[in-house]
DNA sequence: GAGTTTGAAACT
DNA sequence: CAGTTTCAAACTC
């Protein structure tokens, strides 16, 4: 990979989908996999093989992970009796990818793997293993994550990422209400956590001399969880569609396998599985103001600068604004801080007072945020969901345009009175996304798109309002979901993430499943069918791809029996509602970079939802009729006929709370893991800032 | 930099 | 669920 010469990365030469893979999806030990690579899965005796292997290697990582991964093994060894021709369990080491020109070996899919060692740097990545894994499980199944498959990871991570990559990008979401559409892959890192920190670490970037050296450094700000995807894609789109740094980003090294080539190497871990976020996202390309459009709030930014330079966003910066809260009176524990908001602490560049959002009082900012997330379970869901698209025609990224009215929206919607969603008090206006028939804001002249324009942002979700009734009908009809799921902590913003766990009590440790990249509920957008401005070619790949998926899916259930008694093999089935769902629209995901999908982190708009193992997929399947039904009821009319328009089945008002009822389950459930982003302690934070800031991020405002 | 305005978040 | 209060960002001067 191109580093600059001081650290950061050549643009030609970065690739966001190897940015991805080893910064979301191995770090976060969540790996998407896509239709395609689940197909391929479903065959493929040999990734089977390389899970076992990661399986060893965490064996030896401790017992937290082996209970972690309690029964997974035993789930995969039956489900490698299944396919044929599987692997022996060797004993082969566990060989990470390295990207070519990074300067750190950057775990690739053995991200669990990666995790659960101990950095060479430090012990708390022991310590943090087993909480590590749980997060990783919990913000797997808030954000409709599967935990990372152990499955063919290496190649799919390096293989079929990197052949998405090739791929258009359909969709993406943004996460940040307040517009940070610039940093969105800030904000997917941030919300997976110590999941996301782990992908940092694991990046090459994050590891890189210059960055660990400089880790401690970077101010701890970066971006807030908000809106990822756009910043790849808008990256993207700006440096000619394989860069995530543009011209302005901080040099920070990010591995980019130029080559392709991964050579084995020893993971060396970073001393903090539990780094907080801000570090993953210093250590991530950062680019504010690429577009010119995107407001980012200072949370939502990282503070990276090229020449180490920090500054305050704050005003007088014009399109890399990094500013941070300036809380007084919350004390960093309410969402009324951006860093709280955004899942990070408070780093340095923050003017808070009092401030408890903090590496040192992690407990209390757990709990504050379960308290938060008890009242309100979408309180940290992602606000803003735009759509993406890449022309196939000439492979070259387009970004939608995110001022027009149909690319996005603010999920709950503005309230403005005054300022006519003109100003950034509105969040619509600050998100750069138009305002929608959601919001209640009077006299608006939303530029991005007033108030009553329609659009496809309006259709998509009364898509997604329709499917998740219909799940969840679906769901309280059957019993398929426990209790559980009634409990705002365990459920995801819209998109409750069921699986099959039977007797798994325990199943978010259990539940490694090969997944795949499914756009979360809150990405409606992402499901937009192309119809209407979106020519039907545009995704027709991918529809074809998602269709093809499907008809095996079905193929399979259809086909084969399912023994329902073999807890083992089923595991557990991880349905993301959406990701089945929407599969149909999944259309986008095959396109998506892999980069995308693996920085999420709660509301991730890209969640890897559905990962069956070929036993798990089948089984799930055919475990529930009615998922068919559902999935063919809602899909194939989209799937079927791009040109169809969405039925609208329901109008949810964007400020609902979207809260199943209470529902009893037998198979189903939701796993109650906490929600609160990955909050450990960072390296740099405000007390151990002594020891960075001395390279302090160029922190710009926002426009 | 201080003060005002604004609208989301929190509270009742 | 609506109204009110609190809060911090955005904005103005």
């Amino acid at each position: 990979m191109g580093s600059s010469p001081s650290g950061g990365i050549d643009e030609d030469l970065v690739d966001p989908l190897e940015v991805d893979l080893t910064d979301s999806a191995h770090s976060a030990g969540l790996c998407m996999m896509q239709s395609e690579d689940i197909l391929h899965l479903l065959t493929d005796s040999t990734k089977l093989h390389g899970l076992e292997q990661k399986i060893d290697c965490e064996k030896d990582t401790g017992q937290d992970t082996e209970k972690a991964l309690g029964g997974f093994q035993s789930t995969l060894e039956q489900a490698m009796q299944e396919l044929p021709g599987k692997s022996s369990f060797e004993d082969n080491p566990v060989e990470t990818y390295k990207q070519v020109g990074c300067e750190m070996p950057s775990v690739v899919c053995p991200k669990v793997e990666s995790d659960l060692q101990d950095p060479p740097c430090g012990p708390s990545l022991s310590q943090h293993a087993g909480a590590a894994h749980k997060e990783v499980l919990h913000y797997a199944s808030r954000f409709r994550l599967e935990p990372l498959q152990f499955i063919g990871e290496n190649e799919y991570c390096g293989e079929t990422t990197r052949e998405a990559l090739n791929k258009p990008v359909e969709n993406m979401i943004l996460h940040d209400p307040k517009g940070q559409q610039h940093c969105g892959m800030h904000t997917h890192c941030l919300q997976f956590g110590e999941a996301q920190l782990n992908n940092a670490a694991n990046s090459p970037s994050f590891w890189s001399p210059s960055n660990i050296g400089s880790s401690s450094n970077l101010p701890a700000n970066s971006g807030v969880p908000k809106v990822l995807e756009t910043s790849c894609v808008e990256v993207r789109a700006n440096s000619g569609g394989r860069q995530l740094i543009g011209p302005n980003q901080p040099t920070i090294p990010i591995s980019s396998p130029t080559n392709g080539g991964h050579s084995s190497s020893t993971v060396p871990r970073p001393s903090g599985i539990g780094l907080h976020l801000n570090s993953i996202i210093n250590a991530m390309p950062y680019r504010c103001g690429t577009t010119g459009t995107g407001s980012m709030k200072s949370s939502e930014r990282g503070y990276l600068n090229i020449e180490g330079r920090k500054k305050k966003a704050s005003a007088a910066n014009d399109g890399d604004g990094c500013k941070r809260c300036n809380c007084k009176k919350t004390k960093c524990l309410k969402l009324y801080c951006d860093c709280f908001a955004a899942g990070i602490y408070c780093a340095e560049p923050c003017a808070c007072q009092g401030c408890f959002n903090r590496p040192e009082y992690e407990d209390t900012v757990l709990e504050t945020r379960q308290q938060i997330e008890s009242r309100n379970p979408l309180a940290f869901a992602p606000k803003v969901v735009q759509r993406i698209t890449e022309s196939p025609a000439n492979s070259n990224v387009e970004v939608r345009n995110a001022s027009t009215p149909s690319s996005a929206r603010h999920k709950r919607g503005c309230n403005c009175k005054k300022s006519m969603c003109l100003k950034k008090y509105c969040e619509c206006y600050q998100a750069n996304v138009g305002c929608s028939n959601g919001c209640r804001c009077e006299g608006c002249k939303n530029v991005y798109g007033k108030k009553g324009d329609s659009g496809m942002a309006e259709d998509v979700f009364r898509l997604e309002s329709s499917f998740e009734d219909k799940l969840e009908m679906f769901a309280s009809q059957d019993g398929l979901l426990q209790t559980e799921m009634c409990d705002p902590h365990n459920l995801t913003p819209l998109t409750p993430s069921f699986q099959f766990s039977d007797h798994r009590k325990d199943a978010s440790k259990s539940r490694f499943s090969t997944r795949r990249c499914l756009p979360s509920p809150e990405s409606n957008i992402t499901f937009l069918p192309p119809y209407g401005k979106s020519p039907v070619s545009e995704n027709s790949h991918s529809h074809a791809l998602l269709l093809k998926d499907l008809k095996n899916i079905e193929d399979m259930s259809s086909h084969q029996d399912l023994d329902y008694s073999n807890e083992e093999a089923i595991d557990e089935f991880s349905l993301g509602y959406d990701g089945l769902l929407h599969s149909c629209d999944l259309s986008t995901l095959p396109n998506l970079p892999s980069s995308v999908n693996s920085h999420c982190w709660r509301n991730t708009p890209f969640t890897p939802v559905a990962q069956f193992s070929r036993t798990q997929l089948i089984r799930a399947v055919d475990y529930d009729e009615k998922l068919h039904d559902v999935l063919e009821d809602d899909m194939p009319d989209i799937l079927k006929d791009d040109s169809t328009p969405l039925k609208v089945v329901k109008v949810s008002s964007p400020n609902k709370k979207r809260v199943s009822p209470p529902r009893s389950s037998r198979k189903f459930i939701l796993q109650a893991v906490p929600s609160f982003p990955p909050l450990t302690p960072r390296i740099d934070s405000k007390d151990s800032s002594s020891q960075n800031m001395d390279d302090p991020q160029d922190c710009s405002s926002k426009t």
